[in-house]
DNA sequence: TTGTAAGCGTTATCAA
DNA sequence: TTGATAACGCTTACAA
């Protein structure tokens, strides 16, 4: 391992210079020496100690992604959204000079070990962590980041989606082609605000059209026959015509039992999805759905983490990205 | 931020004493102490400073993940496989009281900076790495596991898959169920051993069979006008009447493609892919597939890299993981 | 413009 | 079973 001590010799300086000019110090340090420490150090393949760094600075230019485990089976980066996310965020990281840990975390103390071990500059939450906010935030000084978070303390730095907005959408362009019979298909409501909100946008929009959504139209992510129930739901006097599902990776769950029942889409049962993954676009047919554009809810995540190293003073803010209804072919239209 | 010396301070000890028994160094702490450090540290809510700890030990447990990020625009975790592996192998690491680093690199000196910066215990190469494999190990004496690599250095530890006879499988599939006439769509070849391997295989089981791949059914992932071209070849005299493919992902497109041009799979064509993505069970039709185990490959990873980490001298080994082809719907039987 | 000295939180080593 | 001391590689603060 090179050091800044084996430069100094070679170079017949102390560290201290050395240590200047690797850290870009110019203006404290002569052209020429500047010029002659570069070199050597280039020269033995000098890479600083990031460690040694972080503890005498007592920061260091790391962030840190956590993601929620919620079981030891499930893989959360099997979820497209979320390495989708994680991947740009990486790169925008990478952008600034940072370095990223990714840390599975279960509880409390997982997430504290995951900040305060490594001395992190700045987190970054993906996923629900809602309930442990205030404790994180009083325990740690750092800038946390959470995203689709809804909970209820507002000093919070927050990156989310107008997800009440992506429900009225969807029910609106239900309503535009005809469809009154509707229904919904996603994880449990309750513990999950950014599906409560989708489905709130969506609720309300039909409520005001005089279109109600019967509790059996409300199909569980765990349904035991997703099938069957489609089936079930979409015959009988008055048929289902369309699905709401809270993630396009639903939808296409939607698509592979629909398929298998023989129920024709957009035929006989039409589906919304919602994110807009690259798949969207290639399943048959092409999904409709509510767009929220990953790509700028990580840029602004990283914005807002830099803003937020450089100025720990910043105040919290709670930054709601647009939505947008991408209109492809799973909709029959009147 | 609490250190051993709060502790030591609190507790009526040196240091040494509180870092032995942080450190499970049972044995050479009273059993007494040891409990009452145990409960202090609780109690003010110790962390261990990692950059401390690596620092002092010359080690850490530390793992980098390094991926290979081909330019600005496209991120690799966006690509299923990728972010599989990825999810999996941090579960693994996580399991392993590893920490996880996730490094997007590009050329030779980011490479470096990863592994050296940070003295990680190991790292994991995802993606192609073949080119410089023989100065990262002069360069850095850490276990280093590269996935998928054909890389002509013998002294390598590798995990990766059987290529070659995946491409074998699908071609088998093709000609039992009495498909003759056959493409192929995947990256340009000669620059990934994984592609490489897979078309070979399905050559040379077409080519024993004495059918035989003409140039012109070869389409390049960035072909222009993939629609038009897979149109082209099932039309006229001869018409392709079986594609396969070196990813699922790029199955999805030729199914996104054939749907737009009215080519009915597997009624005109059909389609056998190269993963077995849980995406792959969900199209429509369900994807035939040439099935590797990432969850396996994941975990051979990280067994190696742990094994390697522990006994430095561990000898090079090249793991090559099973597959087998999955029956789906996605190829018309005879 | 350069250097000295101290210290970051931990572990290794040796001594008691 | 415990502790004192010296590192680890770097930065901060101050002095020259």
């Amino acid at each position: 391992m090179v050091t800044l001590k084996d430069i100094a010799e070679k170079a017949g300086v102390s560290s201290m210079t050395v240590s200047r000019v690797m850290n870009g110090k110019t203006g404290a340090v002569s052209q020429k020496t500047s010029e002659r420490i570069k070199k050597i150090a280039q020269e033995l393949g000098y890479v600083p100690n990031s460690s040694a760094r972080a503890l005498a600075s007592r920061s260091s230019r790391l962030i840190a992604a956590l993601l929620q485990e919620y079981d030891e089976d499930s893989n959360p980066l099997e979820d497209s959204y979320m390495s989708c996310f994680l991947g740009e965020l990486a790169l925008q990281i990478k952008k600034e000079g940072y370095d990223l840990m990714l840390h599975y975390v279960k509880d409390y103390s997982e997430i504290t070990y995951s900040l305060k071990s490594w001395n992190v500059a700045g987190a970054v939450f993906i996923g629900m962590f809602d309930e442990s906010i205030r404790k994180l935030q009083e325990d740690n000084h750092i800038p946390l980041i959470f995203t689709d978070s809804y909970s209820s303390i507002r000093s919070i730095t927050n990156v989310g989606i107008d997800d009440y907005r992506g429900g009225e959408l969807a029910a609106k362009y239900f309503l535009e082609n005809g469809h009154k019979n509707l229904a919904f298909y996603g994880p449990e409501v309750l513990d999950n605000g950014v599906v409560m909100h989708r489905l709130r946008g969506f609720v309300t929009v039909l409520r005001e059209a005089g279109v109600s959504l019967p509790p059996e139209n409300f199909m569980d992510l765990d349904v035991k026959d997703l099938g069957g129930t489609l089936k079930k739901l979409c015959s009988g006097e008055n048929p289902v015509t369309g699905i709401f599902t809270t993630a396009d990776n639903c939808a296409y769950q939607i698509y592979s039992a629909a398929y298998r029942m023989g129920i024709r889409i957009p035929g006989d049962l039409s589906v919304i999805g919602f994110d807009d993954l690259n798949m969207s676009r290639l399943v048959t047919p092409g999904l409709t759905t509510v767009r929220q554009d990953i790509k700028k809810k990580a840029a602004v995540t990283c914005d807002l983490l830099m803003k937020n190293i450089k100025d720990p003073g910043a105040p919290a803010e709670n930054i709601v990205l647009n939505v947008e209804l991408v209109e492809r072919e799973s909709v029959r239209k009147r």
